[in-house]
RNA sequence: GGAGUUGUAGCUCAGUUUGGUUAGAGCGCCUGCCUGUCACGCAGGAGGCCGCGAGUUCGAGUCUCGUCAGCUCCGCCA
């Protein structure tokens, strides 16, 4: 074929080398020919460069620059030389390259849409043509930060003195968690592998065979419905450590992301990072991952309405765990009715019966339940929540848990609103979030669920409270919270096998159903298990983190839509009868 | 499993409230002109299953029902 090895890149070119000679590779960005003139703006993943033709000088270029279109592969021959109108606005826009021959490298269709930045085409085109979307300069940002995040990762951990190990990605089912992707076996008809949900047990085995230090980049799969934060198919940075405790492995992270940020973003973060516990999270955020970057804290006014009449009031601190509380939106005292019922609607998305609210608009208090109450708690509620004219409380009176994660949704959505998170771009919050409850209720199921997984130990001081009174027991497990995002989460495991066992009896496994599920696991530790623990940090979640973007799709080079499905390749697709005839399964007509 | 929202030219959108001749605009594309463009400019042109399917109606882009797809959210995500 006929084409040339470029020595130089469009977007690394400089005022330094004018008059030297280069080939450049790339796609066809623009063609502008002015009669007299002819620019053709040339694309590599480095930026563009504009190369000209001087028709006066060389007729014979500028008859074969007639075929050239958008997106067309060319090399390009030329003198950099300055320009003499020159283009302050792209990073090149000072040099240009005085043609002195091309070829065509390739033609291209003509793209769907114009591949720039500022493009608005609807999603559903760009995933279809993904390959278009990807050369975009702001996505190739995203994965050269992706990349940079990689090579980070690799450096730190062999200094620290990890090993990476691959585990199996066909796996044994667990159907604990999260669904499984099954993947059938041809030559064990009748059975399925299960692609890993995470690592976790493998890694953990890992530390029974003294890799005492163990990381893995690496794909993990669960079959759930996405989200703007959430793909089926996702990356983990997965660590794990022996003889180790908690204190190691937050050390470790800590400085894993001290060293992330400063030589992506140059920013200096400060370590230790700052803990707060789950409960204070919830009481005074909302959230088991709240976002630290500004205030609007809940306040609990159960105190100052015990004795109301209203009858909304009463009936909840009449429950069992009844919350009453509220959040202070700075200047949200104007909001009209519409608003407020969008926000009573928005309420109700997270369990809501309604939503309260007392305004301080103008010099008047306006509220549809100010006449329930007596001025002197009107004017407690207003001293609780520091609110002063021109403030809106939005009151959440329900379970305490329901109530304070209405009222933490509902914070975020005004800190939205008013334009916080909007100032708040570009600062990190750093923060661990600890001592989880060991487990969660499950209303549905009528039994407890391990809140971070089945293998997450309880704290020490909290095994006797295994017998008694489970749901008081809080476990040894961190999440690591930035700007109300889970970048990751981990735990100290349990690494003796009665333990073990009695865990998975509270969590309603029979000693059968344990060793048919887990029974490898058990095994294992009965083999001197080392203490051990770990964490998982979203690899993909980082990187949104770093490029500041609010969709996963962005850091990812070939995402699936909110069904799962890949538009540029189809999957997921029926497959063969032949294929199906191989593995021994029917397909039920749907 | 549920809710919201969007779907009209290659792309971005208007038109739907109040059904009515031949469905519009900008960008892009094609042809021509233009010696410094870089959102070039000027003149002309091509381009439509109004997501799909039923229904109501003399008549549907517009109303009704269903359905599909993209996005966002709730549930779900040990």
């Amino acid at each position: 074929m006929n084409w040339k090895k470029r020595n130089a890149k469009c977007g690394e070119l400089t005022q330094e080398q004018i008059s030297q000679n280069f080939i450049l590779n790339g796609w066809i960005h623009n063609v502008r020919d002015m009669g007299g003139l002819i620019f053709i703006d040339l694309r590599d993943r480095y930026g563009i460069m504009q190369l000209v033709i001087e028709p006066e000088n060389n007729p014979e270029l500028a008859e074969k620059a007639k075929d050239l279109k958008s997106e067309f592969v060319i090399w390009a021959e030329g003198t950099l030389r300055l320009r003499s109108n020159p283009n302050p606005k792209i990073p090149t826009g000072y040099i240009e390259l005085l043609l002195a021959d091309f070829g065509i490298v390739n033609k291209s269709d003509l793209p769907p849409f114009e591949i720039v930045d500022d493009l608005e085409t609807n999603e559903e085109t760009r995933l279809r043509y993904r390959y278009l979307d990807l050369r975009r300069p702001a996505l190739q940002r995203n994965f050269i930060i992706r990349n940079k995040l990689y090579q980070i990762m690799h450096r730190y951990f062999e200094e620290q003195g990890f090993l990476e190990v691959e585990t199996p990605i066909l796996m044994k089912s667990t159907p604990e968690g999260a669904r499984d992707f099954l993947v059938p076996s041809r030559i064990n008809k009748g059975k399925f592998y299960a692609l890993p949900q995470s690592p976790q047990i493998f890694k953990q085995i890992l530390m029974v065979s003294g890799f005492d230090k163990y990381i893995q980049i690496v794909k993990c799969f669960r079959d759930e419905d996405l989200r703007s934060d959430r793909q089926p198919e996702f990356t983990q940075i997965d660590m794990e450590m022996s003889f180790i405790d908690a204190e190691d492995i937050l050390t470790v992270t800590e400085g894993f992301f001290a060293k992330v940020w400063k030589e992506i973003l140059n920013i200096d973060l400060q370590v230790p990072f700052k803990r707060m516990c789950y409960e204070e999270a919830m009481g005074r955020f909302g959230s088991d991952k709240p976002d630290l970057r500004f205030g609007m804290e809940i306040v609990n006014i159960n105190e100052i309405v015990k004795h109301s009449e209203f009858k909304v009031f009463a009936d909840t601190l009449a429950m069992n765990n009844g919350n009453i509380a509220l959040i202070n939106a700075k200047g949200a005292g104007s909001y009209s009715r519409k608003q407020l019922d969008n926000l009573t609607e928005f309420a109700k998305k997270y369990g809501a019966k309604g939503l309260a609210y007392i305004k301080f608009d103008k010099g008047e208090i306006n509220s549809p339940i100010a006449k329930f109450l007596k001025s002197e708690e009107l004017e407690a509620i207003k001293q609780a929540a520091n609110a002063e004219d021109g403030d809106l409380l939005l009151i959440s009176s329900d379970e305490k848990y329901r109530s304070l994660t209405i009222l933490g949704a509902l914070r975020l959505e005004m800190a939205r609103q008013l334009g916080i998170m909007e100032k708040v771009r570009n600062t990190y919050s750093f923060h661990w979030v600890v001592d989880f409850p060991l487990f969660e209720y499950d209303a549905e199921e009528n039994r407890y669920v391990a809140m971070h997984h089945p293998f997450t130990s309880p704290k020490d001081e909290d095994i006797a409270m295994l017998d008694k009174d489970p749901s008081q027991a809080k476990a040894k497990a961190y999440d690591l919270v930035v700007n109300g995002a889970e970048l990751g989460g981990g735990s100290i495991r349990i690494h003796d096998n009665e333990i073990q066992q009695k865990m998975f009896k509270l969590l309603g496994l029979s000693d059968e159903d344990a060793e048919e599920k887990f029974g490898y696991l058990l095994k294992a530790l009965k083999f001197g298990a080392p203490p051990h623990g770990g964490i998982a940090l979203g690899l993909d979640r980082i990187v949104m983190t770093l490029a500041g973007t609010e969709n996963i799709r962005d850091v990812i080079a070939f995402p699936k839509t909110t069904t799962g499905t890949s538009l540029m390749d189809g999957a997921p697709t029926g497959v063969d009868e032949k294929q199906l005839a191989e593995l021994g399964i029917a397909v039920l007509k749907q």
